[in-house]
Formats: structure tokens, C-alpha cells, sequence
DNA sequence: TCTTGATATGTAACCGGTTACACATTAAGA
DNA sequence: TCTTAATGTGTAACCGGTTACATATCAAGA
């Protein structure tokens, strides 16, 4: 790969000249800036990006910071991520952490040795001692670090409350509600949100996982110790699977006995027998967002902390009823 | 963050000598090794990798490229990789090319440029001009690039045979098949040890992207034009689950009246009603050997171009019957 | 005693860019 | 005509590591 100082000589100028044409800055004349370009063409040069961020202290890169990326929450949100730093000339570095602290740390410093410009955290117990002394610009998705830090999430609790009324309305009289981890904040707010408007009706509540073997079990959990009840809100879509699953080897008529709302809205949801419905969270949205507002973060453009709260929607498939009858 | 500089001076010793110690190369008296660490310690050095890559030509990064992580079989793939590069020191860097060749030339510089030691390649048509000049260690993954590149990739001729086996060891006479892209060779071999495994007892088949959506619209010519079957093969476990939901609208019963087996072993075939039976590929495995043996290539261990084959289990859950029936 | 190799350490060049600064030329304004 | 500012270009320092090379000391062997 040919360097700057080949491409200087081969147009018989300065690398100084080089590096203006290449930048745009400075003052070059057409006639330099001409040679260059030949030079460039035909050595097919691109300047090393190392070399660049030694001197500029920046990588052009970012660090992806989640929990497991076969959570089939968030390849969506990588996806999105990886698009909006691609576009802007970003590269992505992606780290699973497994919500270890010490890899979380590991990672954390080789981030930063290698430079990279900003972090996108995707992964946190309630409060993480290894980001509060880190001078990086980042920003918090789907999980809320600490006030200060950024974040972008989508509105749980809001969500919580639509399935509730969903159910209510459909018809549902026994509710029923399986919880997920109790240290995720932003997925607290769900089962909030829902046992808030649920009220009495909620006649059996268990907690899972995401992962499905574990909802499985609190599936069967819940139908041996709950049954019977007629609305059924899980945490996520993985567990909303677990129910659906469980109740077809129960015989129990979905949604005609029982009526099952997810979360997430990942695709998933749709492949389920019968396709769920579900309270989607504008996930890409929600990685396109929270990147963009990394990039603002990285160059500055404004860096007063912010809270950025994402709308959630009803994506009625059907394991719930028509509302019509 | 610290400079090699700055632990030289507060050693008491030359940056050469901080140097040696980092590496643990050349000589180095036990007073200076304590000095230094004692230095490093205190002022929290770690090395700046930008530096150092600069010098040494080579980043501890890894080129990760395929068409798009949001397809279900890839995260397990990313996964893999990136635990295997993290316990070597290395980190990687992500690329979604949507199989876009210019998207992916794009890519290849960028990685280029930022000196990636080597690359994975899970994305590919059958021949790709962008890699034929590149210069880099690189393994293909589940693809077969061309004669010369390194390639790890799965026994799809023996799963398809698996799959047709089974079918008619379970009692199916009438066989279907829904094929995968036509430009995927992995793919493809699927479905020639299928067919040639079934022989005349194929009675219907067709094609389908890995997308649901295609898949349902596919399953559903299918079942419009070949029905009846008894016993159905779908290129991967996404349009399985497509076929699952199409004969679950159709009131057809699985496995009594239609055996599904599906192919990948993705998470998703857990989740379905009921449980798809399906061939595995060990899919992690498949990213830990690639990537053991694209760390083998840059580290000069054997460069000797292979191919690896892995080998391909049944998975029996319900969408098959009992052998035992 | 002299030679030699092992041990120990520092100086400076190097990796490939960016940019401060010096210097030169030219055009515009006084 | 003389200043002054705008334009154009090259030299060299700098970013933070690694390492070739020079140099020095010391112990062992001849």
C-alpha cells in the first residue's frame, strides 16, 4: 500500500501538499492539487488510518458494548448502530460482556487503548462502577446508567400499560404476567406499567430470564400454580414463546382461552405459531438514535446530557382477538 | 492516559527499558523490572495501541464480514468469533455488506487502511473479485470463496441426505423440498443430497430467500400446488418455521399428517410449536475453528490453504414423529 | 592480563500521517 | 510606490510506541 511520501514524490510535491489535497484544507493550487490527485489515482492510494489517529488522538472507531449479541434483541440494534457509523465513516468493535464486570473492564481499557471515539452500552447492572471515572463520550441504550450519561430507551412503563388495556379491552378478566430480570431498570418499568393498570385482575405473576429454557419453566410454573387465567403479558417475546409454546402442549387455545402479549417486536413474533402480538419497541430506531447522538457527542456538536425516551406501539398479530367481536 | 514517556521518567529509566519490560524482551535488570513496574502501576499505563500499530503493522483487529447479523444464523457465528479473538488479545470489527459488493469493497479498504491483521468472510457470491487481490490472512465461513482461500464450512451434502433419510425411515412416502438461494454453494449442496436421497418420492419443490416473509409466501405455493406430502426439508430452520406456520393455518397436523425438518439449529427452532426437528451445523463451532485457524494464518503457524469440513447431527424434536411409533 | 560473551541501558531512527511555522509570491489598497 | 493580506508550498516537529545500534560493565576462560 503505497504511502504519502511515494505519492508526494510521484506528483513532485511536498506530503504536506499531499495531506491539504487530501483533507481539503489549506491553500493548494489547481495545478498541485491536480498532480496529486493523478498520483493518487495511480498508486491507488488511501492514507493509512493508524498514522492518523496517532497524531489526531481519534479512530474513527466505536465500541459496542452488550451483553450477548445471540440475545435476538440485539442484532437489530448492532445492525442499526453498525449503519449509522458506516455511514459516517465509523467502524463498529463489537464486545460481548456476558454482564461480567471484570470482561466489561478488560474491554474497556483495550477501548480505549486502541483509541476508540465513543461507546455505545448496551449492558449494565443498575450502577457500574467501571463507567463513572471513564472520559469517553457515550451513550446508554435500552439501559439507564447514571444521571449524566446519556441514554436512549423506549417507554416502558407506557408499554406495561398498553398490553394491560390491550388485554382489558379485549376481554381479558384474569391476568396474568411473567416479569424478566429484576436488575434491568428499563425492563422493571414494563411490569410496572402493566401491574399498575392490571390492578386486582392480576391473579399470578412470576419472574424469567430471557433466556427460553428459563421461560419455559416459569411458564409451566405459572399455568400449574395460576391457571386459570385469560390475558397473559410476558417481559419480552422470548418468553411470550415459552407461554405460547407451553399452552399448545396444555391444549389451550390461543387466543380464544388465552390471549398472550410479548415484547420487543422482534422477528420472532412472527414465526410463532400463531404469530404474536406484541408491544414493539422501534429498536433499529432506537440504535440509529442513540448513534447519532454519539456522533453529535464525539464532535461536539452538543453535549448537554440527554434523555432521549422512545415511543412504544401495539402490533396486534394474533394472539389476541379481533377487537371487532 | 499515560505515556511510555511518563513511566520512563518516573522510573528513572529510558522508554527503551519501559519498553523491554512491557514486551518482557531483551535485558532487563530485576531493580529497573521493579522500578518500571512499580511506574506502571502507579500511573495506570496501558500502551497506546495506535502506537504501537503504527510501528508494528498489525492492530489486533479482525475483519468480520457478512451480509447481515440480523439474519438469525449469524450472531451464534459473531459470538464464536468474537470470544475466540478476545481471548487471543484480538478485537473485532463489524461489517453488514447486505452481500453489496460495492458496500463491501468500501469495507475492504477500511479495514485496510486500519490494518486489520486478517478477515472472516461469511458472505459471498460464488465469485467475488474483491478478495482476489487482497493481500490479508482471511478465512471464508460457511462460504467457499475460491481454490487458495482458507474455508470452514459445514457437511450440507450429508445433512440433506440426513434429512431425507430420516423423512423416509419416519414413514414419509411423499416428499417436499424448499430450497435456498440459488447463488449460496453451502445451500445448494442441501438440497443435491436431498433430492438425491429422495429420488422419485420428490413430489413437489420450490425456492425461497432466507427472509420469513418470502419463506411463508413459498410454503404456501407449495401447499397450494404440491399438497399433499407427508414429509417436508426446508433449506434452514426460518423457512421450517414458515412451513410450520402455514400448515398450523391449514389445520394440518405436525408430525401425524406433514414431518418438517428444518436446518441450522438456530435458537428459533426451540421456539416453535411444535419443537422443529432439525439438522445442526455446530454453528459456534464452526466461528471458534475459523477463527483459531485465521489466528493461526496471521501468526505464521501454517499457511498451507485447507478446508475444513464439520460434520452435521439430527436434531430430533416434534416436528418428526417417534422412530419408535 | 587480555579477550570474549553475556548482561544492561540509553539514544535516536522509524512507522505514516498532520500541522505549525517559515518563506515566497502575487494582488489589492493606500 | 509601499504596505498588507491572501495565496501557495516546503521543512520539520510531533503523535507514542519499538528496536537497531552504540556503549558500558562484569565475569569467565585463555
Amino acid at each position: 500500500m503505497a504511502t504519502i511520501k511515494q505519492v508526494a514524490k510521484h506528483a513532485n510535491v511536498s506530503v504536506a501538499t499531499v495531506s491539504r489535497v487530501m483533507n481539503k484544507s489549506g491553500y493548494v493550487s489547481e495545478e498541485a492539487k491536480e498532480a496529486v490527485e493523478k498520483a493518487i489515482a495511480e498508486l491507488n492510494y488511501a492514507p493509512n488510518r493508524v498514522a492518523r489517529s496517532l497524531y489526531k488522538k481519534s479512530s474513527n472507531l466505536i465500541g459496542l458494548i452488550m451483553p450477548d449479541i445471540t440475545n435476538p434483541f440485539f442484532p437489530q440494534l448492532a445492525r442499526a448502530i453498525e449503519d449509522v457509523a458506516n455511514q459516517h465513516g465509523y467502524q463498529v468493535v463489537l464486545c460481548n460482556t456476558d454482564e461480567q464486570l471484570e470482561k466489561e473492564q478488560t474491554y474497556l481499557v483495550a477501548l480505549q487503548t486502541m483509541h476508540v471515539d465513543g461507546l455505545i452500552i448496551t449492558t449494565n447492572h443498575s450502577h457500574n462502577p467501571n463507567y463513572e471515572t471513564l472520559d469517553l463520550p457515550m451513550v446508554a441504550l435500552d439501559r439507564i446508567v447514571k444521571a449524566g450519561i446519556d441514554a436512549v430507551v423506549s417507554d416502558g412503563y407506557e408499554g406495561g400499560k398498553l398490553a394491560a388495556d390491550t388485554l382489558l379491552q379485549h376481554g381479558a378478566t384474569r391476568l396474568a404476567h411473567i416479569a424478566g430480570p429484576d436488575h434491568l431498570k428499563t425492563v422493571k418499568r414494563r411490569t410496572e406499567g402493566f401491574v399498575g393498570v392490571a390492578g386486582d385482575k392480576l391473579v399470578g405473576m412470576t419472574e424469567s430470564t430471557f433466556a427460553f429454557k428459563d421461560a419455559l419453566k416459569a411458564s409451566q410454573e405459572l399455568f400449574d400454580h395460576a391457571w386459570p387465567f385469560d390475558g397473559i403479558f410476558a417481559a419480552n417475546d422470548v418468553i411470550a414463546a415459552a407461554v405460547l409454546q407451553e399452552a399448545v402442549r396444555r391444549d389451550i387455545r390461543v387466543p380464544e382461552e388465552l390471549q398472550v402479549i410479548g415484547y420487543d417486536g422482534i422477528e420472532l413474533g412472527e414465526m410463532t405459531s400463531p404469530p404474536l402480538t406484541t408491544i414493539v419497541q422501534p429498536i433499529y430506531e432506537m440504535g440509529r438514535v442513540a448513534t447519532e447522538r454519539l456522533l453529535d457527542l464525539i464532535e461536539k456538536k452538543d453535549t448537554r446530557p440527554k434523555e432521549i425516551l422512545l415511543p412504544v406501539t401495539l402490533l396486534e398479530r394474533h394472539t389476541t382477538k379481533r377487537k371487532e367481536r
